[in-house]
DNA sequence: GTAACTGCAAACTCTTTGCATAATT
DNA sequence: AATTATGCAAAGAGTTTGCAGTTAC
């Protein structure tokens, strides 16, 4: 950790001991922007830090979502992923390739007129993304 | 099974061989609208039909789903559920009690410009439901 | 009669937990 | 120094699979 990360401010900022799993999950996390798995996360972290385990892993995120640092996503085949973009947008479940791509939604997409409430809301969709269309 | 039920009817429209389960599984899911898990599907259908086994509440759920008559949906926390209501529409899942309900969501919710290919939307929410509210 | 499905049990995968060690404040 | 987190291994839950027997067409 040579410098001052992204993941490292934000977490100071929230008040939660930093730690190194703790701060390179959350790199990780915020640099891919590919919405990993835990399993994901552990195998490009645990070459350069070896001491990692998965169950780390797991506990890292796990925290991290309870401080309403990350979004736990539950893909339509189960995965279990995580965004660290908090802002409202959609999530592209590419049927082809698997992967997860972003996209723009409406901010006033709610239209119910019950009395819930609502929040949290994320955009689930599959589909085909650019690169598997054109194939 | 005395009279033909709704999902005895889909069932026999889509082609599929018609069996004890997958009506049972379907109509248990139709009538209930509760988004059931198969967990929760099995116990309420094993008393009428004591030779179900959950494996088939498994494979049965993931032939409809292949299908198209059914939704799966997954949970923030996790849990496979399934919805039978094909038209676009929210979940919220009630932080206080668990249960989920259906919210109206808007038609043209996606506004993005992207040339990704976008269908089967889900729109989950966590938030409280009104009965919890009212607490 | 043939092909497809069920039901059981066993296997597998993903996730959580308990606890001794280590690191942060 | 006290508290909190890690890392390992083992346990647990949820899901899938193989196969013999059964059912639908």
């Amino acid at each position: 950790m040579a410098e001052v990360t992204e993941a490292e401010r934000i977490l100071r900022n929230s008040g939660i001991r930093i730690t190194r799993p703790r701060v390179e999950v959350y790199d990780y996390i915020l640099s891919k922007r590919t919405h990993p798995t835990c399993e994901e996360i552990y195998d490009n972290l645990k070459d350069v830090s070896p001491s990692l385990s998965l169950a780390t892993v797991y506990n890292v995120t796990e925290r991290l979502v309870d401080e309403h640092l990350l979004l736990r996503l539950n893909s339509p085949n189960g995965e279990r992923r995580f965004d660290g973009t908090l802002k409202m947008h959609g999530h592209l479940y590419c049927e082809v390739c698997g992967n997860v791509y972003d996209f723009d939604v409406r901010d006033d997409l709610v239209s119910d007129e019950s009395d819930l409430v609502i929040k949290n809301i994320i955009v689930t969709a599959s589909g085909i993304c650019s690169d598997c269309r054109c194939d």
